[in-house]
DNA sequence: GCCAACGTTGGC
DNA sequence: GCCAACGTTGGC
C-alpha cells in the first residue's frame, strides 16, 4: 500500500528562483539544499506527488507564493561534484553522496503571496515550522490542515 | 544593510 | 566532547 500524501514546505529567494520561474520552466530540480535535516526530509521522507508550499524568503513580500509537486523523489545533487558550481562539496564521493535533491513540478500560483505576517497571525498555523522564531530550516514538512490552511488563504480572490 | 538566530568547524 | 569562533540565513 502506497504510503499517504505528504506536504512540505521549500523556501527559495525569488531572485534566485520564483513561483515565476516555475511556472516558465514548468519544473525544476531543486538542487543546493546544503543542511542535513532537509537533506534528510528529501533524501527520506519526499515522494512523487507530495504537495509542497512554494515559499519565497529575502523577498518582497515574504510569504508563500504557490504550489508544486514532488516530480521525482531524491536522487544524488550533481552540483556537489562539480568543482565550478557554488554547490560544489570536496568532501562527497559519487559512491556516496552527501547531497540530495528532488524534481518539483508547477501546480499554482496564488493570486496574492500569503504574507509571513498573515501566517504567524492565523489559527492553525502556530505551530508551522516556518512561523516559529529563528526558523531557517529550507525544507520544512507540514501538516496536511496546515497546508489547506495556506491554500485557501492563497486562492482567497483579492480585495 | 543590520543583526539575531542558527549550524558548522576545529582547537583543545 | 565541549564550546568559542565563524559563516550563513533570512526577517526586518
Amino acid at each position: 500500500m502506497a504510503s499517504a500524501k505528504r506536504y512540505w514546505l521549500f523556501k527559495s529567494e525569488p531572485d534566485c528562483y520564483s513561483i515565476d520561474d516555475l511556472e516558465r520552466d514548468g519544473s525544476t530540480s531543486w538542487e543546493g539544499v546544503r543542511n542535513y535535516q532537509a537533506r534528510n526530509f528529501l533524501r527520506d521522507d519526499a515522494r512523487v506527488g507530495d504537495l509542497v508550499l512554494f515559499h519565497h524568503s529575502n523577498a518582497d513580500p515574504v510569504g508563500v507564493a504557490g504550489i508544486a509537486t514532488i516530480l521525482r523523489s531524491g536522487y544524488p545533487d550533481p552540483f556537489q561534484f562539480d568543482q565550478k558550481n557554488r554547490y560544489y562539496d570536496p568532501k562527497s564521493k559519487p559512491e556516496n553522496p552527501t547531497w540530495i535533491t528532488v524534481d518539483v513540478k508547477f501546480i499554482e500560483k496564488f493570486s496574492e503571496t500569503v504574507s509571513l505576517a498573515t501566517l504567524k497571525s492565523m489559527p492553525g498555523l502556530e505551530k508551522m515550522v516556518v512561523t516559529q522564531r529563528g526558523s531557517r530550516l529550507s525544507v520544512q514538512p507540514v501538516t496536511k490542515d496546515e497546508f489547506d490552511i495556506v491554500r485557501k488563504l492563497g486562492r482567497a480572490r483579492k480585495r
